[in-house]
DNA sequence: GTCTATAGAGCGATAGAC
DNA sequence: GTCTATCGCTCTATAGAC
């Protein structure tokens, strides 16, 4: 579980965006009622409308709430400078998995896919916060592999969908899906045989 | 758009399916109303309940329908015998990724991540139908590379991970939130990558 | 800011005529 | 099978007291 980089917000309100997320989570955005929501974070309907205009603008909050949380632990997503390639390579991959497939990425997830089509922006906005930033990162990981000597990518961009396509494998369907999940065998397997494929091409 | 092997069916059923499956598509589960469907499909809504038992129902009825389609169009993924390994992975590639970025493909796999967590066991019937169903049809046109001794794959499973891994690539992420897709270029760049990265791990 | 109470609309599902 | 009409319920959002 991620938690923000700075809090700043009084306690009822954050009390209100915990509920509504887990009720979200657990019930999609239009099954979710607004006394649901109440009810779990123990406060009346009234409180919430006091904080956010409509049940619009409290999903958005908690998409870029999430988002604020996705951002900082991709910029964790570091690994020494002074391991080789295939050390690299490996660490970072499995931070990555491990990112992917925790729950609360999963339902965030899936929320964000479910109502892209009525909420457009925040598909952008999550998309950025998310994967396009986790890329960039990890752009630079691969660079200091280059600079170093380590590794010969001609294109990062192209090189980087490869190893995360790679690394979702099925696993990451399965789980988004909801789908008994592959044992932890076969995750360090998908590891390595897509750590295996980067080096085998683009080792210089 | 795919179409069914076989139908056989009322028209006011199959308007009704249509109909269903569209407000469905554009609107969500839980946020389409049997009165949008009815007034969508031209029947009154107690026709409705005269087919199907439940919203639920119309909705699983609507999923079954479509892996019927899913798995004949997969069925008909085949490569002529006589091309050599890359031109097979390229066709091949080529084929399941028209499929996926088709936007029924990605308006129906929307629902079902959106209602998986309601809906497992048609998340389940989806899986098995769709990803599962078109990894084995895949994993015969490698074997056959390998009978030809044009391939060598120790391990098919894996192999077909990350080659569709690498096929999706940033392209179906993109596609499913909705978000300003790839140009043409882009997606050839990615076939004839993934295909290259297959080819040189995996040559006899 | 926070509550109780409620307005006003829309929902899934059904009854009963034909 | 298909329709019109309607029941009973839940929803988002607000009014008004404190």
């Amino acid at each position: 579980m991620l938690k923000p980089c700075s809090a700043r917000s009084s306690a009822k309100r954050e009390a209100i965006l915990d509920a509504a997320k887990a009720s979200f989570v657990d019930n999609g955005y239009a099954a979710t009622s607004m006394d649901m929501v109440a009810a779990k974070a123990g406060v009346s309907k009234a409180t919430i409308y006091a904080h956010f205009q409509s049940k619009d603008e409290l999903f958005a909050a908690i998409i870029r709430r999430r988002c604020d949380s996705l951002a900082c632990a991709i910029d964790e997503l570091t690994v020494s400078e002074s391991l080789d390639a295939r050390a690299t390579l490996t660490a970072v991959a499995h931070k990555l998995l491990t990112m992917l497939l925790d729950p609360d990425t999963l339902g965030i997830y899936r929320m964000v896919v479910a109502e892209s089509p009525r909420h457009p922006d925040l598909a952008k906005v999550y998309f950025d916060a998310g994967p396009s930033r986790g890329k960039e990162r990890m752009a630079e990981v691969l660079n200091a592999l280059s600079r170093r000597g380590l590794l010969k990518v001609p294109d990062v961009w192209q090189a980087l969908d490869q190893l995360i396509g790679m690394l979702r494998g099925e696993h990451f369907t399965r789980a988004l899906l909801g789908l008994p999940t592959s044992d932890h065998t076969n995750l360090n397997r998908t590891v390595e045989g897509a750590v295996e494929m980067m080096l085998r091409a683009y080792a210089p």
